[in-house]
DNA sequence: CGACGCATTGATTGGATTCAACTAAGGTGG
DNA sequence: CCACCTTAGTTGAATCCAATCAATGCGTCG
């Protein structure tokens, strides 16, 4: 099993020859690290890179004026910060690192030219992308129709399946390092509630998140909770 | 001017030459007719075309097991409801036309050529579902931490400025076919509090919502309240 | 005309925020 | 090494925004 995050995800739907896995391997030779809470990328950055996350979580986010902030997106192993930037030049919103990061910096024309040369990687590629897309039609739904105790439910439950794709998660549970403050920033909700929320859902016997754990005590029941539908994230077989 | 709304749309941003021009107008030949309140497409649905928009409102959205309903963009005359069928396969939500729509069914693999052979047209349909998730990402922002005033506000600046892209609105305001139950739908509030803040913003001289139609009063105060930025719409020149 | 869909308004409830206090854990420096 | 400080988590009380429940008005359409 390879080792690359990007490999590891794109396994879960697209067959790649070792060649093609070699490929993606050569694109990630130009890394950098970052340290927590700093930017990977700013609001309003024209990006000369692809920027891919290795190691480490990152979140994609924006600040209103005042000082509130959400988080539209969390960034795995394997996931593309900004794949658009070549055709949208400039960014709209922010990446940070919620911990130290490791983060491939991707020449784009080193991504086109994979897309060019290996039609399957091209595909997995946008498999990629309209998942992360289906992710964020999947929290409006979270931040618009749901209450606190189903939204954190909803979120444990997306990212749980998301960090076993990559290998970082058994059926457990899984490491999440964030404040309650950054996951309220998540859900649409201030550090206090997600604290109260958390206590409720440890004493209904659910999830118990503690010391940057999540610990899933009856996953039949955390996905009740949480109305939790897989599908979105379209990871049979086509 | 063409009156595809699909090449209005992207002439807002690519520059396309008549040939190109008229081979999307060759795109959308298949057209058929679906009521108010009839589905485009269903959620599991696995279309064998893709569909786009030529007349009326359509939103995306998702129901909830207890009748909650979240929509999650609406779709104006040039927009394509599953550019990413091909690639998916299976709708994670459906999409219900929210007006009498008229609908093109465009064959995928008419697209697959139409990219193939121009590449401008390629990059500027990339530039359009580039600029859907950049809408959902500012809808989670919305949802997530704006209260219900500045919430409506905003999806008010937003469809003007949509409305405006395809010739469907002027400077003082556009016409909106909805109920308050839709609109709250889209914002995460109930009908009932959709209308008192309606009440509201017409109250404070921003925006008069009545019969269907948005009267923008004052842009400069609606922009304010909504903390609208405009530009996750990309809407500069490159 | 009566039925229905939609808009409007009032009264009440409830979920989430705000403000505030306190604890626990970790890191730093005198 | 321990006093001190910072950061994060926890809990209580008061407040507030939005939901809920309920009633009414109004226009349209069969």
């Amino acid at each position: 099993m390879s080792n690359n995050p990007l490999v590891r995800k794109l396994l879960n739907l697209a067959r790649l020859t070792p060649e093609e896995q070699a490929h993606l391997d050569g694109l990630l030779d130009n890394v950098h690290s970052t340290a927590r809470g700093r930017n990977i990328i700013a609001e309003g950055d024209r990006p000369d890179f692809v920027h891919l996350i290795l190691k480490g979580w990152a979140a994609r986010y924006k600040d209103l004026s005042d000082g509130r902030r959400q988080i539209l997106a969390f960034l795995l192993p394997g996931d593309f910060c900004d794949l658009h930037v070549p055709i949208l030049k400039e960014m709209d919103h922010g990446i940070n690192a919620v911990t130290d990061c490791l983060v491939a910096y991707v020449r784009t024309e080193a991504i086109d030219e994979a897309i060019d040369r290996y039609p399957r990687i091209a595909r997995a590629l946008w498999w990629g992308t309209l998942v992360d897309e289906a992710v964020l039609r999947s929290w409006i739904v979270n931040t618009g129709r749901r209450d606190a105790r189903e939204r954190l439910a909803h979120l444990f439950c997306e990212l749980h399946i998301r960090m076993r794709m990559v290998g970082l998660a058994g059926d457990g549970g899984f490491n999440l390092p964030m404040t309650q403050e950054t996951l309220g920033d998540a859900a649409g909700l201030t550090a206090v509630h997600v604290n109260r929320t958390l206590k409720q859902l440890r004493e209904e016997g659910a999830v118990e998140v503690s010391k940057q754990e999540v610990n899933v005590l009856d996953p039949e029941r955390l996905r009740k909770i949480a109305g939790f539908n897989p599908n979105y994230l379209h990871l049979e077989p086509r």
